[in-house]
DNA sequence: TTGAAAGCGTTACCAC
DNA sequence: GTGGTAACGCTTTCAA
């Protein structure tokens, strides 16, 4: 006797008429269709989701898996997602599934297989073989962002390009001992960071600089870089004249370390960074933008497209980082260069 | 023909029998009760929520609305609750309503108004009359976390207090040249700051510092409180010996002012804040500390009560913040503040 | 253009 | 203990 029934007597017409007047299918008379919207409005109508969902097969929701919500690019991305549905109607389930965790098992093998949701959008999520399985046994369109796009749609920047751009800015600037900042080769070294190293390797090679090729490992984030570059700046021998960081995070904690160390940047220390931070333009950090924000949108329209035709082929959407250069780089001086072989001497 | 009738004919019996075996409710013979879960094991069997919401009324999901996504505290929050509800089944969607969005009024208007969830939990949303009105009109259990607790059960740490007691801090060192940063008396000036200032000026009136209350206006963000501080820190004469901030991000923004300007932390400036920012430590920073985490995961405990005991009258979870000393604050010392009133004089 | 009725997949009441 | 059946609130044929 409540919900769309007692519209529908309100408006003197059946329930069928009345549920074909509030959605947008079916033949309804101008004059029902007002009738019963207004009926609707004075009751307050509001449809039962789960009676909705249990009819039509459809959730009207869409889940978000990530691994992480504290930092940066993940909930940049989470808001481009959350925007992007909110403008579609959509609501948000959101699975948090941090590596390693007992939660995250429970995850892929309870919630997720629930389907409560139409579509899954995996931020970062790096699923190894078993997850993977279970993600595509769901069976409902899946779009990642960040990550491999074998198995899905993605959406991504192009992570080697963004490296090797960042280490042929230091290179066209002079240097020549840059190090790489960021991760760390353990079970959870992110392919990331894993793809970034790589495109700064392969940077490094093609200018004659393999031999300097040098990884500094630290956790991937700020305290993370900041713990590292204390290690690797305090030792002048050692030290390098540029840093090309996994991230802003890291390019950050470098910077703040070679401060504290009074290492100048950029006259003394170059960094740049991937990401375009919130914080870079605080720390003048020159670094590659990506705009996670647009990705979590791009996610969105990529599963609603993939929901609308189910045949839809899974497709790469791999942006490309653009340069900001800010202060955090400079031109390797002579005389600093001399320094430092100076000290090695 | 598929779901839970498919299990109950692979087991050899009804529906309902089936049914009841597989939930907790009702008498089933051990036996049967095997020969279900084995058939449900078997087929891979998964209840559809939608079907099961509709029958019981439950949706086994809470909603959680807050207006940022990207700062520590929420993010934190936002996983204590994630990590409770995982523990107890429960799904959780996410609805971000940032302050002053077009997104928001949705929020409130139609997505709240779906009742998508069991129950809700409101972090520092600070909601105004007729968000509360909506809210209320819901008719599901709501716990806030921060925010004041006239209209719903609350948990959040005592927000003068904490203030008061970082302030009381600096005046024990013997500082009185003490400035609170953080915040702006405009519309969007968190309820929570105004709190904390509150605190922070009570503190300096009962140690007979009233006159010397000063209220430096700043983004709650790292680089507002950076930019703030440079800007006050430039000036020797302004410049106050201690700083109160508003949460660690401001308070951190503040020492990396401070250390771009040559101003030393803590012998030239102290800072305290409050939270134990996950960057607390890297700063050195002395602050008041609370755990997000701890009140997200309260928080599910609440709505939970509620939503077992809907008579439950509304409560007040107010924890005390917790001071970690560390080394961003240190006594006045007389030179200095001699140094200081030469520098006016 | 409208209405009656059959689902959608569960649960829960009520007999047996 | 167990099985039929109504009910949950809506959408969607299918006739009229």
């Amino acid at each position: 006797m409540s919900g769309i029934s007692e519209v529908a007597r309100r408006a003197g017409v059946s329930k069928s008429t009345a549920s074909r007047a509030l959605g947008s299918t079916g033949y309804v008379s101008e004059d029902t269709r007002e009738r019963v919207a207004r009926a609707a409005a004075e009751l307050g109508y509001v449809p039962s989701t789960s009676a909705v969902s249990l009819a039509t097969g459809r959730t009207k929701n869409i889940g978000v898996v990530m691994p992480y919500l504290n930092r940066w690019f993940f909930a940049e991305v989470l808001e481009g997602i959350q925007e992007a549905l909110l403008e579609h109607g959509l609501d948000l389930t959101l699975y948090d599934a941090s590596p390693g965790s007992e939660g995250r098992a429970r995850i892929f093998d309870d919630y997720l297989a629930r389907k409560r949701f139409d579509g899954l959008i995996a931020v970062g999520l790096e699923p190894d073989h078993r997850e993977l399985e279970r993600l595509v046994a769901i069976g409902r369109p899946i779009v990642s962002v960040v990550g491999s796009g074998e198995t899905t749609t993605l959406v991504a920047i192009d992570e080697e390009d963004a490296a090797r751009r960042a280490t042929e800015h230091l290179l066209a600037l002079g240097h020549e001992r840059i190090a790489f900042l960021g991760g760390r080769p353990d079970q959870h070294w992110a392919q990331v960071d894993r793809r970034r190293l790589g495109g700064y390797t392969s940077a490094m090679e093609d200018a004659g600089l393999g031999a300097g090729i040098r990884h500094i490992h630290s956790d991937v984030t700020l305290p993370g870089g900041y713990a590292a570059a204390v290690n690797v700046l305090g030792d002048l021998r050692e030290r390098p004249t540029a840093i090309v960081a996994t991230c802003d995070e890291v390019a950050i904690g470098a910077i703040i370390a070679a401060r504290r160390l009074g290492v100048q940047v950029p006259s003394a220390l170059s960094v740049i960074g991937i990401d375009d931070h919130e914080y870079a333009e605080m720390f003048s950090l020159t670094t590659l933008k990506q705009d996670p924000r647009a990705q979590g949108r791009a996610a969105v329209d990529l599963v609603l497209a993939h929901l609308q035709d189910p045949h839809r082929p899974h497709s790469i959407l791999r942006q490309r980082a653009t340069m900001v250069v800010r202060s955090s780089t400079a031109p390797l001086t002579p005389d600093r260069s001399a320094a430092v072989t100076d000290a090695r001497a």
